[in-house]
DNA sequence: ATAAACTATGGAGTATACTCCACAGTCAAG
DNA sequence: CTTGACTGTGGAGTATACTCCATAGTTTAT
């Protein structure tokens, strides 16, 4: 697919999918257009770009997404021995991420808990003594 | 505490503290210091960093980390029943964050086994028939 | 065949989040 | 009482991650 097909696809722009591209983070085939280059696409590439886009939602720099996304990729030619140690970083890294949002979680509920306790105590629930 | 100590008991730099303190992510008071003034933080402070350093680690921006920590203010203006919603809807963002991590743990958990198998095919266990 | 909508390239500009520097006053130890 | 480590302010500079623009060639619908 084109590049304006990928960009409605996963809802990044063409110069943010550029930019990816320019950065390495994601490859093209090229595709003769007139006397010019357009780029192909593929799905995996689409599929890539969500997957980018989560990480950098969960706070990945582009930088470590990169290295990421090279050391995944099954043609790197990383031992996999390596590729095993660099993958068990991340998943302790995802783990650690994770036991941190539980914190702010527990946090927040426990601040909501004692709002709708507040709540309950300005206004008294509705039918209390409504029955009879 | 001045910045001195708290930028060793956060790991944050001064300089970083200071940026904070303009954006109004924490707040210090006045300590006279002969003709000048010298910022005085509190170790409520000190938690608030650790939290937005937190924050920021998981993917928030400093300005919806700045929002985080006005609402949950015990001194802001904002009434109750708003600042519930605030407080869920913030939870609701950690779940899909957590969501988000779980997928990719299990991503690379698969990739991972995929890694040991090849590996294990690699290099035949050891001591696999030196019974007898 | 021509306009509208698409494509690529190069480069400038912007927002966010720091980071560094120079200068000047303050405090604590010897 | 001086010296070294601290403090604040203002402003410039940097890294990251886009975002916008101008220009020019391409494809598609009419």
């Amino acid at each position: 697919m084109l590049i304006g097909e990928l960009s409605k696809r996963t809802g990044l722009t063409k110069d943010t999918i550029r930019f990816y591209e320019k950065l390495g983070l994601i490859t093209a085939d090229d595709r003769q257009a007139g006397s010019r280059l357009y780029k192909e696409f593929s799905e995996q590439m689409l599929q890539q770009l969500l997957l980018i886009h989560q990480a950098k939602a969960l706070g990945f720099t582009l930088n470590e997404i990169k290295q990421f996304v090279r050391d995944w990729g099954s043609h790197s030619m990383i031992p996999t021995d390596e590729q095993i140690r660099i993958v068990e970083r991340k998943l302790e890294e995802i783990s650690q991420k994770m036991q941190q949002l539980a914190e702010i979680q527990s946090y927040l509920g426990t601040k909501l808990k004692r709002l709708k306790h507040e709540v309950n105590l300005d206004i008294p629930p509705p039918n209390s003594n409504s029955r009879r």
